[in-house]
DNA sequence: ATGAAAATCCCCGTTTCAGGGGAGGAGAGC
DNA sequence: GCTCTCCTCCCCTGAAACGGGGATTTTCAT
């Protein structure tokens, strides 16, 4: 059986330490090269590649699903393994559909940090436990949130700015009338009775970034 | 010189590992122990003790901040580290109050990681520079947003639920203009026109949790 | 005890929001 | 062609929120 090289994309030098310190007991796994952010990922992989990427999810130049997207185009065979620090499910769910082959939180014990490498480097997938909780929850989570027109979510986002309906019809030139009756879908929909609620709602299923 | 002796705590193998590595490297530093959690770290302090604690902000079964007082009050000797992946600048005001000697960032170099344990350990404070920066902006924050009384707070978070002014007279046992003079108290102390922009700004300043 | 701040309550009037209904046109898909 | 959704606009009514006063009592620290 062949060795398996990996390489390490994270911006916290205690993980890269950490992971490689996990790595260098595990005999069919080497090190093959580390990069504190995507740019200098992407130059590594101009003139080298490897088996497996452990790529975190927050980089200071580019959000790990961009790099995962852009890894996985110009190196189809490497196999990407997400690790993030977070358990919020609209990661994981964003990552997998780039191409990630697997993902794990960094709260992991050294057996299944392993175990994780060694799946991804077969080809297979892994999600560690939570991971595919969060995941799980995500999609359901989608799924039973009511559909928003464009127009709607328009609307939401200027009631949240704090604007009256005559100002947000002024700014989309449209009647009072207009936005009067995508308030009231809006409500509707989301099974809420005043702005209060709508905001509280809004805010944590996710419809509107502070 | 003396040997530092240090022990960890932090729910995460990878950043144990990486931390023990770091310090491996250093002859005067020594690793003394670990604990994942915060109830087996009060449990090694029964017997045992160390120079310096490198302690998580996020702990599955304690906050940080109050696992720092619990220490600290039982072993007013023991120079606390705090580290944390989250640049909040809540946070490190919370656990310089309660008695840590210093702060990091995950992200910090193995460089900047031994000189803030060495620091610790000689007895002075070590912030790093971006939690320096998080604390001042914190405080700043602090200063500038005004002050709510009881009432207000107590009638903001049931706005917040969306309760109407009635409902919430209905609640706290007043008349309905008592709520309506609340509710225009705080939409002049915070600046906002509606309450939709009230959501928006206490969410913001952490005035309201999710 | 005495002053300041907070909490309580009320008046007025205006604006905005909420809830019900209906209706026409544009566009996408079948 | 037809249907369906979305966007648009209108009517009406009542409820809630906003804005500007003012006033009384409680509370609490000096």
């Amino acid at each position: 059986m062949n060795v398996t090289r990996i390489f390490i994309v994270d911006d916290h030098p205690m993980i890269i330490e950490g992971m490689a310190a996990m790595i260098q007991r595990e005999p069919g796994i080497e090190l093959a090269g580390f990069a504190m952010n995507a740019a200098s990922c992407l130059a590594y992989f101009v003139n080298n590649t490897v088996d497996v990427v452990l790529m975190d999810i927050n980089l200071p130049d580019k959000s790990g699903i961009d790099l995962c997207r852009e890894l996985k185009e110009k190196h189809p065979s490497i196999n990407i393994l997400a690790i993030s620090s977070f358990n919020q499910g609209t990661y994981v769910k964003s990552m997998m559909e780039q191409g990630a082959s697997g993902y794990i939180f960094k709260n992991v014990t050294r057996e299944e940090f392993v175990e994780a490498v060694t799946t991804v480097a077969s080809g297979k997938q892994y999600l560690n436990f939570e991971a595919g909780f969060a995941m799980r929850e995500e999609k359901q989570r989608m799924e039973r949130l009511p559909v928003l027109t464009r127009r709607e979510k328009e609307v939401l986002h200027l009631i949240a700015e704090g604007l009256t309906n005559i100002q947000i019809a002024d700014k989309l030139f449209v009647s009072q009338s207009t936005i009067d009756s995508h308030r009231k879908s809006l409500l509707a929909k989301l099974g809420v009775k005043n702005t209060a609620a709508l905001m509280k709602f809004c805010v944590e299923n996710g419809l509107i970034r502070l």
